[in-house]
RNA sequence: UGGGGCGUGGUGCAAUGGCAGCACACCGGCCUUUGGAGCCGUGGAUCUUGGUUCGAAUCCAGGCGCCCCAGCCA
């Protein structure tokens, strides 16, 4: 094969099993289903999930379904659908239709019916902590096991053996709105002794008087995640349901119910999710940072929220390519942040226009250059990309450069400017430093240097070279910008294992109030990705006003210098 | 210590009984009008013990470690 291109985006363990299900007729098509839960934004963790099943259903000529699993009304609300659909809408997933849990609460209500009349379900008078106390406990010495007995079985509650009838008068009364919250539960008879919890009579139905964003006052009880998902699953024909390794154990009851209703087989295959180190994934610390103002809202760029990594400059293929070239295993695992760092910059050096950006201003004046003279110089949009072209960028007498490329006494190694080296300016000429100007305090505030005008474009003509060459603007051109320069957000690998206050990078945004941008900037659109020469990727911010551009920075370039310097 | 899942360089994955390889990271070098990109190279791994086999990361048995499960959350 020439190309990297990978044979498949899904991993193959999933890609096995899907094509056996399609060889040994178990299916004749393929239909999976992506069902994120409407309460809170997207972030990069869901995006694994998101991206299987979209692959899967992609690779085997299926479709799939985006099915919003609105099962808790006191969690979800509508504004989240919106949002959930345009980022994913934004990573570039497509979906055949936009489904809702709650478009089956008929049927599912119809399907609970059934098992009560086979028996196989009871409505349960308990209390919350009675039924918690029956249903019994992990061992000794596991996380969550009792603290003085080994295992205890669960045992059967007292509503167990109620008759059908009853259970039939209790369940509609029961959906009625006839009985308190809480007051009593459906649950499915199965085994309280059996060793895996899940499967000691599940909850399947609980009395909540919510207010729900599609049907409104009519339900007075909703399903339990058990008592739902693979239901919905196989209502609407999905055949492979994905999802992560957590519910592995749940898999026993998602068969059980299906088998005893002799309903569409869906089958429900587990890989593992996706952990990103210094990325924070818990929604309800999410949530913190953002009600407390740590970061400015949903769409922070420092946050792994696909909005915020949108409003950072990280273009959706990177996701994609990142999420999908991770491989495949159900192994528990941490990917680092520098491996999608790569990815972005591999992404972005092949697309990103070159411009120049002079982030922290220090003025240079060259000399032997006539006042008032304007050059303008070729300037190649791309290195990567030879269909990208060129532009011209205006030179003149007074220049701004970076501060980091001025040393008044270079460190050892340093190439860049500092009084009697010369250095070439990118695109323009070669410029030796003559002296420097400096303020009360002794700091250096102007450079000064001369040029050779026999190297315009950068070349000298007898052959000379010169180890450094450095950005810069035209001071009289150039035009005013803010740059929001960003760090990672936590200083902690796994910050959702920490407190805030511990863990919380104090250094995460830097503003530069006062960068000079080449006049070309000044046609950039709001998210459109750059790379200021030598000093990373950026992408044009949404904060941006007339005349006051406002840059964030996507991710640096490499930097061996700083490396080198030891940090 | 009930049930379930998982153990390959620092990290993420390959190798489906036959020379343990790739990417990121790290280190060194080359090249360069971005100290970018690119190119070349070094070091470093099969959780453990035993067994089967000419041959084991792979098969078998035991041990060890990590993760998940006590919501009327999903």
């Amino acid at each position: 094969m020439e190309n990297n291109e990978p044979v498949s985006r899904i991993p193959a363990f999933i890609r096995e099993a899907v094509a056996e299900d399609l060889k040994n007729g178990r299916f004749n098509y393929v239909r999976t289903r992506l069902p994120p839960e409407p309460n809170g934004y997207l972030h990069i963790g869901h995006c694994k999930a998101f991206l299987i099943d979209y692959f899967t259903a992609k690779e085997f000529g299926g479709e799939l379904y985006l099915r919003f699993d609105d099962t808790n009304p006191a969690k979800e609300e509508t504004e989240f659908v919106h949002a959930i659909e345009e980022d994913a809408a934004w990573l570039g997933i497509e979906w055949a239709k936009v489904t809702f849990a709650s478009d089956y609460f008929d049927l599912l209500y119809e399907w609970a019916v059934r098992l009560v009349k086979m028996g196989l379900a009871y409505v349960d008078d308990q209390t919350q902590e009675e039924m918690s106390i029956s249903r019994g406990t992990l061992p000794k010495g596991t996380k969550w096991g009792d603290s003085e007995s080994a295992i205890r079985p669960g045992v059967d509650s007292p509503w167990r053996s109620r008759s059908v009838e009853e259970n039939l008068d209790l369940l509609e009364r029961m959906k009625n709105g006839e009985f308190p919250e809480g007051s009593r539960v459906l649950r499915a008879k199965i085994d309280m002794s059996h060793p895996n919890l899940l499967l000691r009579d599940p909850v399947m139905y609980r009395i909540m008087n919510a207010h729900h964003h599609r049907t409104s006052d009519k339900w007075h009880i909703y399903p339990m995640y058990d008592w739902s998902h693979g239901q919905n699953d196989s209502m609407e024909g999905v055949t492979h349901s994905l999802c992560s390794n957590e519910y592995i154990i749940h898999r026993p009851l998602y068969e059980w119910f299906l088998e005893k209703l002799e309903a569409f087989p869906s089958r429900q295959i587990e890989f593992s999710r996706l952990n990103l180190t210094y990325a924070m994934m818990s929604k309800r610390k999410l949530r913190k940072l953002v009600e407390t103002g740590v970061v400015s809202g949903w769409d922070d760029p420092r946050l792994t929220t696909l909005r915020g990594l949108r409003r950072r400059g990280v273009p959706p293929q990177a996701i994609i390519d990142f999420v999908t070239g991770l491989g495949e295993t159900k192994n528990d695992s941490w990917v680092e942040m520098a491996q999608f760092e790569a990815v972005i910059r591999d992404h972005l050096n092949k697309s990103a226009l070159r411009r120049m950006a002079v982030l922290k201003p220090l003025k240079l004046v060259i000399d032997n250059y006539p006042e008032g003279q304007v050059e303008q110089m070729d300037a190649v949009n791309n290195p990567e990309d030879p269909e990208a072209g060129t532009r011209k960028v205006p030179f003149s007498k007074v220049l701004y450069i970076e501060q980091d490329d001025f040393r008044e006494t270079p460190p050892p190694k340093y190439f860049r400017m500092y009084p009697g080296n010369e250095v070439r300016l990118r695109y323009a000429y070669l410029v030796t430093c003559t002296s420097v100007v400096k303020d009360e305090a002794g700091n250096v505030v102007e450079v000064h240097a001369t040029y050779d005008p026999a190297t315009r474009g950068g070349d000298a003509p007898d052959g000379r070279r010169v180890k450094s060459t450095i950005h810069w603007v035209s001071a009289e051109h150039a035009l005013p910008a803010e740059v929001r320069l960003y760090e990672q957000l936590f200083n902690a690998e796994r910050p959702d294992d920490g407190e805030l206050e511990e863990i919380l990078n104090p250094n995460s945004l830097e503003v530069l109030e006062n960068a000079f941008v080449e006049p070309a900037l000044g046609e950039a659109k709001i998210g459109d990705q750059l790379q200021f020469e030598r000093t990373g990727y950026f992408c044009l911010d949404a904060d941006s006003q007339p005349g006051k551009p406002v840059f964030n920075r996507t991710v640096t370039l490499k930097d061996s210098w700083a490396k080198a310097q030891g940090k």
